[in-house]
DNA sequence: TATTAGCACTCTCTTTGAACGAGTGCTAAC
DNA sequence: GTTAGCACTCGTTCAAAGAGAGTGCTAATA
C-alpha cells in the first residue's frame, strides 16, 4: 500500500514529532542523514501522505504532523521494539530487591518506576481482590449492637466491614456464626463470597437456626458493599511536562479523567492479554483528546490479575513506553507468581 | 489606629477584589451605596492604606489589591461571621443521614461537601488511629513461613501487618502469642503498641520462653513500620477554577503540594483548637505563595481527633469559609462522639 | 478644615501593520 | 522520476499608536 520511500517519510516524520511537538517541514526533513532525497520530492511524498490521511497540516504552510490514523499506522506496522538498557532493567528489577511480601508495596512502586522511566504518568490497579480466596473469617464485637467482619485472603490481603449486630445476640451466637461460615466459605473466591454467604444463611434457615437468621441478614448486607477498585498513580503530574497541556483547561479535564478512570469500564478490564494501545478519540472520551493511553496487562500464570496504563499526549513515544511495559509486565508476573503461588501452596 | 472610613474602604477594598480577582480602583469603589465618597478621598485613604501596607498596586497606575498584611488585618480584626442558610446547614447534616458508622465514609463525604459548598479544594485528615485502642488482636497465618498480624480498634478500624515467621514454628506457638498479647495488650492506644509489644518480649525472653523471642521479634519489626496518615480530597481540581492557577507552573506546584500535604509538619498537627488560618507565605512553602489554608479541627470531648482543610487563593472567601468549617467541625464532633462512644461505651 | 473637582500623567492592554521566516504547491529543467 | 526555482500563504514577532483605567497633586468648594 505505501512505498518504501512514503514509508520512511511517515516514520521519520512521526518520530521527530514525537520528539520535538514541532510540524515537521519538508527541508528539515531533507536534512536528515536516513532521508537522501530533496525538499521537493519530500513535499510531493508528504502530500500523498496528507491525501491519504496519515499527515496533518496545522494551517495551510505549516509543516506536517502525524494524524490519529497516522500514529495507528505507526502503531500497527512500524513498531520496532527498543533496547531497553541494562541500567533500566536493573531499576525495574529494584522493585522486587526488598523482599517486600506486601503486594501494594510492590505496584505502589511499580507505578513510580514506571512513570520515572517513561516521564509519564502510570496508573496501576491494585490486585483485583475478587480473585482472592478466604482463609480465615472472624467477627470482633466492638459493642452490644456492632461488630466488624474480618476476611484474611489465602494473599495476605484483609477485608473488613462494619455491621449492626440485631438485639439479643450473644458472644456465642456470634461464636457459631464465625463457626459456620469458617466450615463452609474458606477457599471461596471473594467476588463469589456474598452469593456464598446468602446460601449458607439459607441453610441456616432450614435447619431452623431461625435465631442465627438475623444475625446473619445483617453480614450479608454489610457484605454486599461494593468493592471500588484501588487505582495506585505514578508521576501523577508528568503529565503537565507535555507542552499540548500548557492549557490549564486540557490540563484539568485530563486530571479529572485520572481521577475517575476506575469508574471507567474498559480501561482496565481488558479481555485481551499483552499490551492495548488506544491513540486519542479511541479512548472514546472528549476529555482525552489528544491523548494516548498504552495498557499492559500482567498475570499469574494464565490468570490476569492486573493492569498498568501509562497516559501521554498522542505524540507519545509508543516504542519505548511498549517495551518498558513488556519487560515490567512479565517481571511483575514472575514475581507476583512467586509470592502468591508462595503463600497459595 | 485605622480610622472609621480606613476600615469601611479597606474592607470594601477586600470584598470586592475575593470577589472580582480584579484590582479595585477608586472611581470603582465610590459608585457603591456602602462608600459615599468621592474617587478623590478614597485615593487619598488608599494611599495612606498602601503606607500602612495594607494595599498594593500592581503597578503605578493600577488599582489596589489586598496585600498579605491586608488580608491577616482583615482576618484578625474585622472577620463578622455570615449566616449560613438553612439549605447549607441541611447540606452538612446529611452526612450523617445514612447512619453510617464507618468513620472513613463519613469523613469522605465531608471532604466531598465541605468543597460543594465553598467552591475550594478540601483536604481532610483521617482519624488518628494512633488515637483508638486495641480491641482485639489476631493472627493468620498464611503459609509455613508468613502471616498476617491484625489488630482490631475499640473504633471498628482494622490495621494489618504482613510478617514472616522463622523457621520450625507451629500453630500452637501462635496461638499462645495471640493469647500472650490479647492478655496484655487489649486496651492500649495504637501509638504505645510497639513499644507495649517490645515489652512483651522482654517478658517473654525472661520467662524463658526463649524459642518465642523470635517470633515476637520478627512481629515487632512489622509492627513498627510507620503509619502514614490517611488524608481525603474533596474537590481537588477546584483550585484550578481560580483565575490565579492559570498558570500551569503555579497549578502543578500547588496539586504537588497537595499531594504531600500529609508530610508537612504543622498543616494538620495543630496545637491549637479551633479554626487556623494561614494567609500566603504564613504556609513557609514557595508553592503555597498567594495560597490561604483555612484548618479547623473536630474532636470527641476534649481529644481533637482530626481536621479540615481548605485551600484557596489567598483572595479567599474567609467569612464563607470560616463559618461555614464552624458548623461542619462542630457537626463533625458531635456525631463522631455518638458513634464512637457508643462503641467505647 | 475636610472634601471634592479637575487635570496631567502613567501604565497596561489591544489593535494594527510591517518585516520575517518557514513551509507549501506548481512548473520547468535536469 | 527527481529536483531547482519561484510565487504565494500563513504564523510569529515587533514596534507604534490609541484607548482605558487609574493615580497624584493642586486648587476650588462646602
Amino acid at each position: 500500500m505505501l512505498t518504501n520511500r512514503q514509508l520512511l517519510i511517515l516514520q521519520v516524520t512521526v518520530d521527530d514529532f514525537i520528539d520535538t511537538a514541532q510540524p515537521v517541514g519538508s527541508r528539515q526533513l531533507s536534512k536528515k542523514e536516513e532521508v537522501p532525497f530533496s525538499p521537493a520530492t519530500i513535499r510531493n511524498e508528504m502530500a500523498d501522505l496528507e491525501e491519504m490521511g496519515f499527515l496533518e497540516k496545522t494551517h495551510t504552510s505549516s509543516g506536517r504532523v502525524p494524524s490519529q490514523k497516522g500514529y495507528r499506522y505507526n502503531v500497527d506496522n512500524m513498531l520496532t521494539p527498543q533496547r531497553i538498557s541494562q541500567s533500566e532493567i536493573k531499576q525495574i528489577r529494584s522493585i522486587f530487591e526488598e523482599r517486600k511480601v506486601e503486594t501494594e508495596q510492590i505496584i505502589r512502586k511499580s507505578a513510580e518506576i514506571i512513570s520515572e522511566l517513561t516521564n509519564y504518568t502510570s496508573i496501576m490497579l491494585g490486585l483485583d481482590v475478587r480473585k482472592h480466596r478466604v482463609k480465615r473469617f472472624s467477627i470482633v464485637p466492638l459493642s452490644s449492637d456492632s461488630a466488624v467482619a474480618i476476611i484474611v485472603t489465602d494473599s495476605g490481603h484483609v477485608e473488613n466491614r462494619l455491621f449492626s449486630i440485631p438485639e439479643n445476640f450473644q458472644a456465642s451466637d456470634i461464636e457459631r456464626m464465625i463457626n459456620l461460615i469458617n466450615e463452609r466459605l474458606v477457599g471461596v473466591y471473594l467476588h463469589e463470597l456474598p452469593a456464598m454467604l446468602e446460601a449458607v444463611t439459607l441453610n441456616v434457615l432450614q435447619q431452623n437456626n431461625g435465631r442465627l437468621n438475623h444475625l446473619f441478614g445483617s453480614l450479608n448486607q454489610a457484605m454486599t458493599i461494593e468493592h471500588e477498585d484501588k487505582v495506585y498513580y505514578g508521576g501523577k503530574l508528568q503529565i503537565l511536562n507535555q507542552p499540548e497541556f500548557n492549557d490549564v483547561e486540557k490540563a484539568r479535564s485530563i486530571m479529572n479523567w485520572m481521577d475517575h478512570v476506575n469508574q471507567i469500564p474498559g480501561i482496565f478490564h481488558l479481555d485481551k492479554k499483552g499490551i492495548q494501545i488506544r491513540i486519542g478519540s479511541e479512548n472514546n472520551d472528549l476529555a482525552m483528546e489528544g491523548c494516548s493511553v498504552i495498557t499492559a496487562s500482567y498475570g499469574i500464570g494464565e490468570e490476569q490479575v492486573g493492569s498498568i496504563a501509562i497516559i501521554g499526549p498522542t505524540r507519545m513515544d509508543y516504542r519505548r513506553v511498549v517495551s518498558l511495559l513488556d519487560v515490567m509486565s512479565s517481571d511483575l508476573s514472575r514475581e507476583l507468581s512467586k509470592i502468591l503461588h508462595g503463600h497459595q501452596g
